[in-house]
DNA sequence: GAACTTAATCACCACCCGGTGACAAAATGA
DNA sequence: TCATTTTGTCACCGGGTGGTGATTAAGTTC
């Protein structure tokens, strides 16, 4: 221990742990803020770092959105527990809804971007759609397994609308707590919904 | 013909007037950037008038805002059809749902506000959001006439998912472009969406 | 025509934003 | 020990924003 003590020292000066830092900050910003604060400064003030890092490290904003992306591409394969695979592809589906639902409700950075898809078309944010959307298509894949869906039916535009339903419902309910006269804040509300949208998908499919 | 001519100068100096430029261009700027073009300078550039006016005739953009509110009260009522009364509950709300959807994709600032209510929670907005889903309730109210739905079933929590599908695939559509892999652009594409949503709505109700 | 009210404009403020260049300090290598 | 590269900080610029007096110009009334 003659040099290379105080090791917590060497945390500073460290350009990947910085990076980390950038990056976790501009996470935690978009959660908590929403997009409309996501901002050069004011990611830098959250990582505690000047903002010409910003541009050294990611080159700028665009870079740090594109990195964020990344981070992105198996949010859903994380969060939700092996299901046990069901018998008829209406189950695999209902299943599928409620866990998409559960996850998606877990996590306020999906929901902000999802909201951020929303409102602005900018090729910025075109790329994280895309990111989303393959997260997506990558997950149903792969639970997918063998199960075919009924020949007689559209199962895609089905189940956009089935996804549709519960991304904006779940939006609705986290920032206005409401939505079409129906609440959405207990667990109560949401077992209702979950009901309704278990009974929709098995009733779409029969 | 004496003092009182050139007629087109008398519109000019005239507060009722120039409040509805300001009120027509904070809509038309709406419809057209989104409500995070929508500022006091870019309202008042849009409206070809001082951003002072704003502030004498609104109260500020909190005014304004709650004035494209009052706009907003029958944005339904007008746009759609009477509709022929069908005889079932499914019927009405399948029949509904479609005029919905029309009607709303029809509507690009009733799309930038539902987009603005799902990105910031501010009290501003709120007033919005109770303007809009009052506005719905009261239309749905209006068209129900004495048909009530089946006994068995939570009827509120079904149009609420069958309205949000709704309103997120529309507006989805109109930024990206797509959802959930389902391209939403051309009138085919619409055609598949209302011929699922008819679908769903009538064995919802079954 | 003069006094007064109202409509509209202008000039200005502090503040925050994104972006850039110059500079200090720590590590690295000879 | 000295030079070089890397990491980080600081100061600054132009421009846009929301917001507020002070001022000018057009109607209105007597």
């Amino acid at each position: 221990m003659t040099g290379k003590d105080t090791p917590k020292d060497v945390r500073s000066r460290n350009r990947g742990q910085t990076e980390t830092a950038i990056l976790e900050g501009a996470k935690a910003l978009l959660s908590e803020e929403g997009f409309q604060a996501l901002g050069v400064n004011a990611v830098a003030r959250r990582a505690g770092c000047d903002k010409q890092l910003i541009y050294r490290y990611f080159g700028g904003l665009d870079g740090l959105v594109e990195a964020i992306g990344g981070d992105l591409a198996s949010w859903l394969q994380d969060g939700v527990p092996p299901v046990a695979q069901p018998a008829t592809y209406a189950e695999l589906m209902e299943c599928m809804a409620l866990a998409f639902l559960d996850a998606l409700r877990a996590n306020p950075l999906v929901q902000k971007i999802a909201a951020w898809e929303l409102s602005e078309p900018s090729p910025l944010v075109v790329k994280l759609a895309e990111a989303r959307a393959g997260s997506l298509a990558r997950w149903i894949g792969a639970i997918r397994g063998d199960l075919l869906p009924p020949a007689n039916v559209d199962a895609p535009a089905i189940n956009a609308v089935v996804i549709a339903a519960i991304q904006h419902l779940v939006l609705s309910g986290a920032t206005t707590g409401m939505f079409a006269g129906v609440a959405l804040r207990e667990e109560a509300d949401w077992d209702r919904v979950r009901k309704v949208i278990a009974r929709m998908v098995r009733s779409a499919y029969a």
